[in-house]
DNA sequence: GGTTTTATAGTCATAGTGACTCTTAAAGGG
DNA sequence: CCCTTTAAGAGTCACTATGACTATAAAACC
């Protein structure tokens, strides 16, 4: 960080500064990621991630935010709760063919939302399962693997599976974000001794059990405890990167 | 991602994307960071994180490189072989006070080097034990302080700890990375057992032992395996972020 | 030769987990 | 109303990994 004596902002080739968001949640037992179809080249009619410049007067992480808000159609105050994290800063030199773009990426966990109501300017936004994304426009398709793969690593020594979920849930809704994320089926009653044995990971919500759609005994809903990492870690069956 | 039709690049206020890195090593069982003295305003005579800006046509990760090799003096091979790792990027409006730049920080992990020769632009670089850093200029002390946390994270559940070390060295070098990085005693025996019968994490270096400088039974010599991962990790004692 | 120092080899008890079985509480069909 | 189906939740058992040790081996120093 060395800025030359009498440094002309002006001289250099400037550099366009963008956030990138991989919104990702879980609906029917299976992953989606939030994505919008660009309307204008390059990459007309590709879908793409959503994001969007940075403001001269914000950081990336306002940034990133409020380009959430606008794509998501969400209320300022909802998405001020969902999980938000910065994941990595993409800077291939090529990788917007029209000008230098430095983006730098995002990973939004949420739960399952409405179908979002595109606003802001993505012609159409949409949820699709992580498993039928067609090839993005720019890198946004290795963004999103990224954020995949950083997600599920989290899953193991963290307490964010419970950023897909409701703010109430059952110990079912939260295993089945481990199973979809990972793609695993994980053990019931083990899965159940873990997050109950582990302190501050949920905590019981008091009263009768939620309004269950089909059969079978109705779950105890929790809500998210207080910790935030977990020890020792929840490892996902057959060592690594599933 | 959206640029607008007919987008001028001048129009947007220019943002600078600079690099910085949090060089790390230890040496004399402490923690050290490679820190340079500011020749110029603001923050002259401070201490500051290495680094510089983004070239035209580099990536963040090349630029990192090269300043790396400029700062520390050593040859392009060397460092090629260095871990270097994306951190985090530090985006806030007024990090800067002369003008909005974004920086993309850099982690690396060093072995124990010579003294630098201030090359590049830097005044003076120099090692620093890291419990005697003083207040540095801009937000570095924020960087350098999530380096750290990272790094001692990372050794939980990566086989990471190596990059501290030369190409062969004794297991009890690499137990004095965990302590030092950590800050708290491992038993020995215990840490020789997890990290032989971890598969891939070092391979035995036939042939007599190094020359020892002091007394004691010399220890075998082993070089960094193939695994980078962890499983499962080796977690430092006494639950969290110590 | 004995002492010091450090590496390396074992031992033992216990927490945590994987793989199970069993019981309980609801819905739905006859 | 009873019986089946479904899923939640309780409990068992064996094994692995680990923390806390003790013991032996191999070098240097005096």
């Amino acid at each position: 960080m060395n800025i030359p004596e009498g440094y002309d902002p002006r001289a250099f080739e400037p550099f366009a500064v963008t956030v990138d968001l991989a919104v990702l949640t879980v609906r029917a037992d299976r992953l989606h990621a939030l994505l919008v179809q660009r309307g204008q080249e390059p990459y007309a009619g590709s879908w793409a991630l959503p994001g969007g410049f940075v403001l001269p007067r914000e950081s990336a992480g306002t940034a990133a935010r409020r380009e959430l808000a606008e794509e998501t159609g969400l209320s300022g105050a909802t998405v001020a709760g969902l999980h938000l994290e910065q994941l990595r800063t993409y800077t291939e030199p090529d990788r917007d063919p029209r000008m230098r773009v430095v983006s730098v990426a995002y990973t939004a966990l949420v739960p399952d939302l409405p179908e979002p109501r595109g606003g802001g300017d993505a012609a159409e936004a949409r949820w699709l399962p992580y498993d039928e994304v067609p090839p993005l426009a720019f890198d946004h398709g290795r963004i999103l693997a990224d954020a995949r793969e950083r997600v599920g690593a989290k899953l193991e020594y963290t307490c964010l599976a419970t950023a897909f979920c409701p703010p109430e849930f059952t110990l079912g809704e939260l295993r089945q974000v481990y199973e979809t994320v990972w793609g695993v089926p994980l053990d019931r009653p083990n899965f159940r001794r873990k997050v109950l044995t582990t302190p501050g990971f949920v905590e019981a919500v008091e009263g009768p059990p939620r309004r269950t759609g089909g059969r079978g005994k109705p779950a105890a809903l929790y809500r998210a405890g207080g910790a935030t990492a977990l020890h020792p870690p929840l490892l996902r069956p057959e060592g690594r990167t599933a």
